[in-house]
DNA sequence: GTATTCT
DNA sequence: AGAATACAACGCATC
DNA sequence: GATGCG
């Protein structure tokens, strides 16, 4: 391929875009080369949200009718101004007495994440295939303590009119609690309702005071949320999937395209909005109204609420519910 | 999409 | 040389 | 013990 429109600046030397015209999103029709470019011109509004993040990618090579895969480590051939983030991974009992054997082809027990700062990294990713992108609630100068609380709700089939009145359920209890949130339309099934905070309690301390709290709210409105893990027993509810918190678990960046048919958009929105954005209500071609809404999310970081505060009243609310704790109990000592 | 390993 | 394969991760539940 | 599932 010659220059022109599908070359990219990365490091100084225009890279062509591979397979420009392939269609990525075969129901809309959408190329590569169009991907690039979205996440191009995205790339200001996602990158407050993903910079300093580890970040995991889900790709699609051949577009969505062929096989995707999930990648975290940075192979070897990424371009050297993407940021390496080593993380030991599963901290087995300390000492772990059992030595590796010889030397594996594993190199050890850890995994390197990408930390994108740059546009280009990610118009770079798009061309790797990367549909999309998902970060930690904590960042990698910080990893032990999150600056974001991510409330999931998981609804099930066309329960639209449900899932927006857990997502008030969700607000007015982390309100109760101290803290503001923003909606987040995550193109799926479902919303996000996301709470910045200042990363001053750990991510075992906050994640079971999110287990209380997703055993609260669904106590007190039992016939529209559950924290059931298992299917059979939600019935007709939103999930409330506290297990977003756990460490080193990710949640799909804002301002990311979803691999679903029509190219969602996974967007943050005002709650004023929410009786007329449904999850997957933005799609790739909303770009240009996406660059001019601004970002409500973006603008709640910037005021984070207190999470010390939070844990404590979840605390003292849950021991005064006479709840207890259900099964997982992962973060007990 | 790319690198590595298998046949 | 061309085909196959890897590219996250994790407990729990179910079979 | 392998597979399903979120």
């Amino acid at each position: 391929m010659l220059d022109g429109p599908n070359t990219r600046k990365l490091e100084g030397v225009m890279v062509a875009v591979s397979n420009a015209d392939r269609v990525v999103f075969p129901e809309v029709g959408r190329t590569k080369g169009e991907v690039v470019s979205y996440y191009e011109r995205i790339a200001p509004r996602l990158l407050v949200h993903a910079t300093g993040r580890p970040l995991s990618i889900r790709r699609f090579p051949k577009g969505l009718a062929g096989a995707g895969f999930f990648q975290k480590n940075v192979p070897d051939h990424y371009p050297a101004s993407i940021e390496r983030f080593t993380v030991s991974r599963s901290p087995r009992s300390n000492g772990s007495s059992r030595a590796r054997a010889k030397k594996d082809a594993k190199p050890a027990d850890v995994t390197i994440y990408p930390l994108v700062s740059e546009p280009e990294h990610l118009a770079y990713l798009a061309n790797q295939g990367a549909i999309e992108l998902h970060v930690t609630t904590s960042r990698a100068a910080d990893l032990l303590h999150p600056d974001r609380i991510v409330i999931d709700l998981d609804p099930p089939k066309g329960a639209l009119a449900l899932v927006r009145k857990a997502a008030l359920i969700a607000r007015d209890a982390l309100g109760e609690f101290g803290l503001d949130s923003i909606p987040v339309a995550t193109g799926s099934k479902g919303y996000h309702v996301v709470a910045p905070i200042v990363p001053s309690v750990d991510l075992e301390t906050l994640g079971l005071a999110l287990q209380k709290f997703g055993a609260l709210v669904a106590a007190k409105f039992p016939d529209e949320l559950t924290t059931a893990f298992r299917i059979a027993e939600r019935g007709k509810r939103v999930f409330v999937d506290w297990l977003r918190n756990r460490p080193l678990a990710t949640v799909v960046s804002p301002y990311s395209l979803r691999a679903t048919p029509r190219a969602s958009v996974a967007t943050p929105f005002a709650w004023s909005e929410l009786e007329v954005v449904a999850p997957d209500t933005f799609t790739i071609d909303d770009l240009d109204r996406l660059l001019e809404r601004g970002d409500p999310l973006a603008a709640l970081a910037e005021t984070p609420g207190d999470a010390s505060f939070f844990v404590s009243k979840v605390d003292d609310a849950f021991d005064a519910s006479g709840l207890v704790l259900e099964p997982f109990d992962r973060f007990r000592s």
